[in-house]
DNA sequence: GTCTATACCTCGATAGAC
DNA sequence: GTCTATCGAGGTATAGAC
């Protein structure tokens, strides 16, 4: 894959992380990149295209957290990464990118709208599936099915990393010691 | 109050929960409406000015669900009360509206981030006082503290409305039970 | 591959007639 | 108050030289 064009998409990435992907242009990624708005579309020929390439970029990340999720022994390492992986660039003022294209769904294009449903369904099955191997070995208590316990979980993280950025008060830290705390185990 | 300009709030108002506030223009009000883009330059001068309308009507509005809130007798009435406030569109495809400003936070004129900040915590601020009450009287039970508590029902309601315009399948109601659950109480 | 130049559109906003 | 007409900025996208 050519230097320049992951450059873009790492870019682009972050921008809908802080703007949204309406609100970026081929002029913000000018400015950051150091090339023009029309080299942008050599590689990108148009804002759609670049639109799926996120997507496609946040499906491969889902794809290596289920990797790494496989991999570790114990759900609570399981769900101490996923959050790890939700909050990690929050304090840079950065918003989930799966919020981002959720919340301008009626706005993007339906090849986008397709990959936004994608991505969705993704997320709650690799949290539904963390929760409900730890509900199996007794480690996480919970009333109620994994999926829903998955849904409370996931959507609340989502709103809070925009509580982050809107607030400057640490939200997020009740936010998760609270939910560890119905799973009944130490944070 | 001039009736018109009653109308494009209105209008406006819903646009900022399909579109969001970037998105949507002052020709999709001209088409909804029947006036020009130039007449509704009459009544809101600057989109920033509609904008801030938009927020102060989001005001008024919480400033009428708390008084309501106060007038109920049972916390158990005050939640069910919020929640169909916030549920109560989203069947139509509508987003919550504080969500809508909060994801676009960073593209919007600072006179709008002010305001936002404002709603975002007078929203907290009553979903707590429900909790606590509920807790004081033994008819919610939960861990922790009722703005911990509260800030999970909160952001994880958000994303629910956002959830349901992009998964066909109604996770809303799962989040819902999965809540009333986890405070002890038949829904 | 990267550039300059530009086409074409949509946006918010203004001028001025009625 | 509402209109027509238009402006200037900014958006995506293309043509064509290098």
């Amino acid at each position: 894959m050519d230097n320049k064009k992951q450059e873009l998409l790492a870019t682009a990435y972050k921008l809908i992380r802080t703007k949204g992907f309406d609100s970026f242009s081929y002029h913000d990624l000018s400015k950051e990149i150091g090339i023009t708005k029309a080299s942008i579309h050599y590689y990108y020929p148009s804002k759609e295209e670049l639109g799926l390439a996120i997507c496609d970029l946040i499906i491969r990340n889902l794809g290596r957290l289920k990797t790494t999720v496989s991999s570790l022994a114990s759900p609570r390492e399981k769900l101490d990464l996923y959050i790890q992986a939700m909050f990690g660039e929050v304090k840079e003022g950065l918003m989930c990118p799966i919020l981002s294209l959720q919340a301008e769904y009626d706005v993007l294009p339906d090849s986008m709208k397709k990959k936004i449903r994608e991505i969705t369904e993704i997320e709650l099955d690799i949290v539904s599936g963390i929760l409900q191997e730890g509900l199996d070995q007794g480690i996480f208590k919970f009333d109620g099915d994994a999926v829903s316990q998955a849904a409370l979980l996931v959507t609340s993280f989502k709103s809070a990393t925009l509580y982050a950025r809107v607030l400057e008060k640490d939200l997020i830290k009740r936010i998760i010691d609270q939910f560890y705390r119905q799973l009944k185990i130490e944070k």
